[in-house]
RNA sequence: GCGCCCGUAGCUCAACGGAUAGAGCACUUGACUACGGAUCAAGAGGUUGCAGGUUCGAGUCCUGCCGGGCGCACCA
């Protein structure tokens, strides 16, 4: 019996209740059940009848009374107890319980998908680093975060796409082709310009890629260096992130907004809806009639365009490609943005909170010999992201920043990360997989195959505590994309590999037999109990994008 | 000044408004004739920054303070 099959037996024992006038009001349309701390209350225990003493009119406990008296006479279900100030504990019966494992060992990959995302169409924006230098760290924690997060999106039955925005369009990029221009000829970096053995690489290839480049005209020469240097930038960053693990479905090109005319396609849009007027020579949008605590350029005095302006274009773009939701992942330095897209979103006739979701992580710092390191694009010294994966590797990596909530800031140590020591608790989580694949490979050679399943058999405290870990995987892997969360499923296979070690050092719960002693029925059903763990493992971590490891 | 995030064990962090606030690391003490110990068991460690409020119930929600981080452009 899983979570949901308890959740749906307790809702008809709510409803007879009430059809037999023991409860006023109506039978909740959802029952939460939840996996008690404490395993004196039970396997799972549910707060339902707290939630209706009020409209009932009754204590919760004699609620709870009348709701556990009807529960007590059903299918699978051992034991019901009223505790506290009304919660139901409820002990299901061994064979009820056990046969989880079978469940979760048939679903296999699909185990954990869900549908609480059902028919969203999804456009999720995250990374974006400009093409004028490498990944840097700050665009990491989004790398890991984002990725991870569209697969348990994903699997929240949700339509996904990954897009990162290119913007090849600004005056930074001039800025990158000037650089690289000035140090192609020998001579020094420009005072606003960009430093790094990056720059002197790229600049080099550039003209080995064109041997005539120097011979050109200054801003042929620049031409050159902007077209051909951001492509080998952007080549790679891709190719960072690929070592990475994180692929997005569209690579979106801020030119091709120039270039199709979409800015000023979405100027008349705006024009349409009233909002858009002109002063000191400039074309505003008039943001604060939407919450904005100022109003915003669109085309400046000078005649050309602002960063807004592409913003709004590209946020009209993604909604007439059909998306119904638009998540953009940003930094906390951009927390500031969130007033003006959402006004914008507005500007547009849009609802901002049905079709805009702009996720803010807070800033990722290094630390290194305890002091913060300071870093500067400026100067070169940047950490970025294939400097990371060299150092500790993607999983270790990726593992580290997605287990935090995006709210936290968070300081890596550098000289931490590198030891690789087992206080990185990635190394507990993949120990549990590869050991759950361990015990798999020993109970083949006894014989153990997955065919005769004895659930009643998995009578032990320790099976009940990892059974109901393992159903709770749907609910942990629905809330973390409700919540845009993973970090809670990072959390969960904390647990989970926890429960796992212990059951495995309980004597009693052995897959294989200890010594000459025979195969038994419960070595076969601990086999079940196996693999069902070995399933959410790598499913799990499947959703983080870390690897399941065989063997460590 | 205004806005967003944070403040929980020595450290790093969890906790759909639920029960006695939990993990890991570090520390102390145990378990290797082992399902590979990258593990497990036990111990110790807390006035959840402060003060009010809301309710059956607050780390969580509301108000006001205190402290830290980050933002407040016709820059991108």
């Amino acid at each position: 019996m899983t979570p949901a099959d308890l959740s749906a037996v307790i809702r008809a024992s709510v409803a007879a209740a009430v059809d037999a006038g023991d409860l006023l009001g109506e039978a909740p349309t959802e029952v939460v059940v939840e996996r008690p701390k404490n395993p004196e209350h039970g396997d799972y225990s549910t707060n339902v009848a707290l939630r209706l003493a009020k409209p009932a009119g009754k204590p919760a406990r004699e609620v709870a009374e009348a709701i556990a008296a009807r529960l007590r006479t059903a299918d699978g279900i051992a034991k019901v107890d009223v505790a506290g100030p009304g919660f139901l504990n409820i002990t299901l019966a061994a064979d009820a319980l056990g046969a989880l494992a079978v469940s979760v060992v048939a679903a296999r990959d699909d185990y954990g998908v869900g549908t609480v995302l059902a028919g969203q169409n999804l456009n999720l924006e995250f990374v974006s680093a400009n093409p004028t230098g490498p990944v840097h760290i700050g665009a990491v924690r989004w790398a890991a975060v984002g990725d991870a997060l569209a697969r348990i999106l994903q699997a929240a039955g949700a339509q996904v796409t990954r897009e990162y925005y290119f913007n090849d369009a600004g005056s930074q990029i001039e800025r990158f082709a000037r650089t690289l221009r000035e140090v192609a000829n020998g001579r020094p970096v420009p005072e606003d310009g960009y430093a790094g053995a990056y720059i002197d690489e790229i600049a080099h290839a550039v003209v080995a890629a064109n041997p005539d480049v120097l011979s050109l005209p200054e801003d042929e020469q620049t031409e050159v260096f902007r077209r051909d240097g951001v492509d080998r930038m952007f080549a790679e960053i891709k190719e960072s992130l690929a070592g990475f693990g994180v692929h997005f479905d569209v690579y979106f090109n801020e030119r091709d907004l120039h270039a199709n005319h979409k800015l000023d396609a979405a100027i008349k849009r705006l024009r349409d809806q009233g909002n858009i007027y002109e002063d000191d020579g400039a074309i505003w949008l008039r943001t604060t009639r939407y919450g904005d605590d100022r109003d915003r350029v669109l085309v400046r005095s000078n005649g050309e365009w602002t960063y807004f302006a592409a913003d709004c274009a590209y946020y009209l773009d993604k909604r007439d490609r059909g998306f119904d939701r638009v998540v953009i992942m940003l930094g906390a330095d951009h927390h500031g943005y969130i007033n003006r897209l959402r006004a914008m979103a507005t500007s547009f006739g849009d609802d901002p909170d049905q079709t805009l979701e702009i996720l803010i992580g807070q800033l990722v710092s290094l630390v290194r010999d305890g002091e913060p390191l300071r870093m500067s694009k400026r100067a070169g010294t940047v950490i970025v992201l294939a400097d990371l994966v060299d150092a500790i590797g993607a999983d270790a990596a990726r593992y580290a920043l997605v287990r935090y909530s995006s709210d936290q800031s968070i300081d890596i140590d550098l000289d931490a990360w590198a030891r690789q020591t087992n206080d990185n608790p990635v190394y507990y989580v993949q120990y549990a997989h590869a050991r759950t694949r361990n015990v798999a490979r020993n109970a083949e050679s006894f014989g153990i195959g997955l065919d005769d399943f004895h659930p009643e058999l998995l009578d032990n405290a320790a099976d009940a505590a990892l059974l109901t870990a393992l159903g709770e995987f749907p609910r942990v892997v629905a809330a973390a994309a409700e919540l845009r969360a993973p970090h809670r499923l990072a959390h969960y296979l904390e647990n989970l590999a926890g429960v796992y070690h212990r059951w495995y050092d309980t004597d009693e719960c052995r897959v294989t037999p200890r010594g000459d002693d025979p195969v038994t029925d419960g070595n076969r059903a601990r086999a079940w109990l196996n693999e069902a763990t070995s399933v959410v493992l790598a499913n799990g971590l499947r959703l983080l994008g870390v690897s399941a490891p065989e063997r460590m």
